[in-house]
DNA sequence: TTTAGTTCAGAAAACGTTTTCATAAACCGG
DNA sequence: CCGGTTTATGAAAACGTTTTCTGAACTAAA
């Protein structure tokens, strides 16, 4: 469709291509008004628009950032990426976005073919399994910002809940509304989801400063899916929790399944608490008591970030940002007497 | 941080540019293998990649589409991006995303500067309100296609509910169960919102078929957050009505907050049905009948359709595409006697 | 030996910008 | 009227590819 490009528009203004390449810079130093208004009118005129690609290959910078994702479909990450684009939209920015669904396959191919695109940066929420391919580019001094996890050799600027306060805050507001069976509901353990293990050792570490001990039935570590039968399981036996802690929105799911598939009770048999807002906290019976993530500071934070490094090659040691987690309080929760 | 160009691979491989590129494209036809070799071990040794802007220049093509949507919060938008992500990824293709927050104005902004950057194509849930940006882009028979909504005067390929049938099917699967005051809730009436319109007419259509009458008082029109106590104020006039349809997932959380500010039980005093699946909808009291919309699906046909447009540059007329809803059968309805 | 294909590979011109540098024209004070 | 500034513009070389064309070297047929 498109076909005109500045030197139409300079042969019809009659001056050259550099100087109509001033023009749209703004650079009108030194043009005459004449001219100026003969650039404007030829542009105006033919419908001009400039190609931003070969403008971009000459400067080697395409006001384009590449976000990857491990999970489009999550509510943090809509969120997150909400920010993004905003933040984004305001510097003129525009952002790709890939999902690379937990495969740290389809993650390292994505860099690639980011950086081959000439991104100016990247943002990622990592799958945790590509190390050499982090290290790679903070070797290269490309500027990156890592959300939700962190890479443990991996040394970036990442954008993080404070999980460990989360965890604590769970257990403190359990603790101080007189519950002391508290059980952990979370998925399986594994060392590359940093996240999942700071608010699992943030439990842990609450609970003894507390003086409770987590006993080994009251760690639920399984896969969501087969939450509602573990729990069963783990309710048909003696010593029940009368408090459960769901570690983010999608262990949180499986717990309400569970509650509804049995007789018990929330807040009076069993109180819930999890991690991750949800949009229907407020109108669930009861409204359920969450610890809610910044999503909004937290995408634009890291964004902010990004351009710090985009903008001044990285300076210092990369930092972790650590945002402090919301309470929530509504009524999955009752004072026990 | 990329330095190593074509320039450097050839120079290293003692061969000209030209040929190294012949190489990239896998035109081996008159290529020895002995220079193939030196190519291919040049390349590895610099860690080239070749750069994906220059290239795009070249062939005036971007292997990019872009996206622009106007609410990125709405699960919908979510669901259906999932799915273009994922038709993308499978051609090679990257997915620019834009929210235009449903402001015609940035609406316009991005059209103009994703065409500037050389978007192949533009898949976009539209505002409604720029009727001459769309029509512009026909005329170019730029590839497009519109998700959601469409625009009354301007023909192009559509990915849409087929809303008069989803709201046949409340009105029918609410009838059949023995309700006969049946109101509407939705967001106020505007016509550049077309499902809002099909919803509303097809209601309007279903009940008159059925032989009801819709009384005015049933035609509970208002912005979400005024829900519940315009609700409120309905039920505290005669003749309620036994049954509500909620035009979308928001109308419907103002529904539920309605429902739970008051003592009204759900679904022996009132049924409750919408338009949009909800992921709570499973463990909500009473588990919600839903008519779901084939979101996957919705994004699969958007992105398949416009890379038909891409590359037979758009043959016949525009298309629109209606997807049946999907009738999720729950307990917030029950068969009245 | 010449001729006519083949096989291979390089030179150079695009693609549509930006940017540097040169220089023409106009002005200006002495 | 003359050098020196200022003001305004254009020529041309990048940027890193793709692509077309040309031609060298080799082979096989005449």
């Amino acid at each position: 469709m498109k076909k005109v490009t500045m030197a139409d528009v300079a042969k019809l203004a009659n001056v050259s291509k550099s100087t109509v390449s001033q023009y749209l810079n703004k650079r009108y130093e030194y043009m005459s008004e004449e001219t100026r208004k003969r650039i404007a009118q030829a542009i105006e005129e033919l419908g001009y628009q400039p190609n931003v690609i070969a403008r971009s290959l000459k400067q080697k910078t395409t006001a384009t950032i590449g976000v990857i994702v491990f999970n489009m479909l999550h509510m943090l990450t809509t969120q997150v990426l909400h920010a993004i684009e905003e933040e984004c939209q305001k510097r003129g920015f525009h952002v790709i976005i890939c999902n690379s669904n937990d495969d740290p396959e389809k993650e390292k191919k994505y860099v690639n073919m980011l950086l081959a695109k000439q991104v100016d940066g990247l943002i990622v929420f990592p799958t945790g399994k590509n190390e050499e391919v982090y290290r790679h580019l903070v070797e290269e001094r490309f500027p990156l910002v890592f959300v939700d996890r962190m890479v443990p050799g991996v040394e970036v600027d990442s954008v993080l809940l404070d999980n460990f306060k989360a965890a604590e805050m769970a257990v403190d507001y359990l603790a101080s509304h007189g519950y002391d069976r508290i059980a952990i509901v979370l998925p399986p353990l594994v060392a590359y989801n940093v996240p999942r293990m700071e608010r699992f050792e943030g439990f842990r570490i609450a609970m003894e400063k507390r003086g409770f001990v987590v006993d080994e039935n009251n760690i639920i570590a399984v896969t969501p899916a087969l939450l509602p039968d573990e729990l069963k399981k783990r309710f048909a036996k003696p010593e029940r929790p009368n408090a459960l802690f769901a570690i983010n929105d999608l262990t949180l799911m499986g717990v309400l399944r569970f509650v509804k598939e049995t007789d018990i009770c929330v807040p009076e048999d069993l109180a819930i608490i999890n991690i991750d807002d949800v949009p229907f906290a407020d109108i669930y019976t009861p409204r359920l008591t969450t610890i809610a993530q910044p999503t909004f500071s937290m995408g634009k934070k890291a964004t902010e970030q990004l351009f710090v490094q985009i903008e001044q090659k990285r300076k210092g040691k990369p930092r972790v940002f650590r945002f402090s987690p919301i309470l929530k309080e509504r009524t999955s929760i009752r004072r026990k007497d």
